[in-house]
DNA sequence: CAGCTAAATAACCATGTGGTGAAGTAGCGT
DNA sequence: ACGCTACTTCACCACATGGTTATTTAGCTG
């Protein structure tokens, strides 16, 4: 389900060109082909092509064979599996908060008398 | 709420990176100083504060300045905004899909007499 | 077949990145 | 004041990345 430490480099590596991130967010409206991905970009065709080998090596998109196009689309795997490591350490960040919060309030209880605006 | 373009490239890039991730999953679960951080990776402490500094200047980290020490100190907004990025690609996409699986069962209810695996 | 279109590949260039060792800075302890 | 500790900055290196133009491949079409 995870991707490998390698696989997660590559898709939020990726993830991390303005590019790359239109062109998903394009395949995620539905599949598209080279030119037509290319089209909306100040950018030649190689430059595109680089780009989706980038996606397609880290298995953000995959790529049928239909006559001369090359129609691209997107795979959810890695997108999922970056959300996942994301939340994984959001869930211990925010525990660890609650813990403190829940401190915080038994400190504040046992110190109801003092004050409580000190730095 | 959101970052901008830049933003996003750059958390996004400094999550690229293995040592730069395990660098935040340890943070996600306390604050540490540089050395504390540097401890478990077989790497040079400048490589170390260079990969702090990627992380600071994209906002995923802040630090303080106690004593002759550095603790860093894991900030939550970008790992938001990747988050969401991500999230509301993943949405479409799954809307697209929803959609393309009514029409589907609406074909096969329309063709129910008919053959039903024809490529 | 020739020729067009879609796209990939090659060769190249500038810049960025991840690492190093060596030197510099800032603050504490004696 | 002196050194120790905790880091940062500097100068450098090898290699990856993002872009280009020019060339090549693959497949349709006349």
């Amino acid at each position: 389900m995870t991707l490998t430490e390698n696989q997660l480099d590559a898709a939020f590596a990726a993830l991390a060109d303005p590019t790359r991130r239109a062109i998903v967010s394009r395949l995620a409206k539905g599949d598209a082909t080279v030119n037509e991905l290319a089209a909306p970009f100040d950018m030649t065709l190689p430059g595109i092509s680089k780009h989706l080998k980038v996606l397609e090596r880290c298995g953000l998109i995959s790529r049928r064979r239909h006559a001369q196009f090359r129609p691209c689309h997107l795979e959810r795997g890695p997108l999922d599996s970056a959300v996942s490591w994301i939340e994984e350490n959001r869930r211990i960040w925010t525990e660890r908060f609650d813990k403190l919060d829940h401190h915080l309030r038994d400190i504040q209880q046992s110190t109801a008398e003092g004050t409580n605006d000190h730095e």
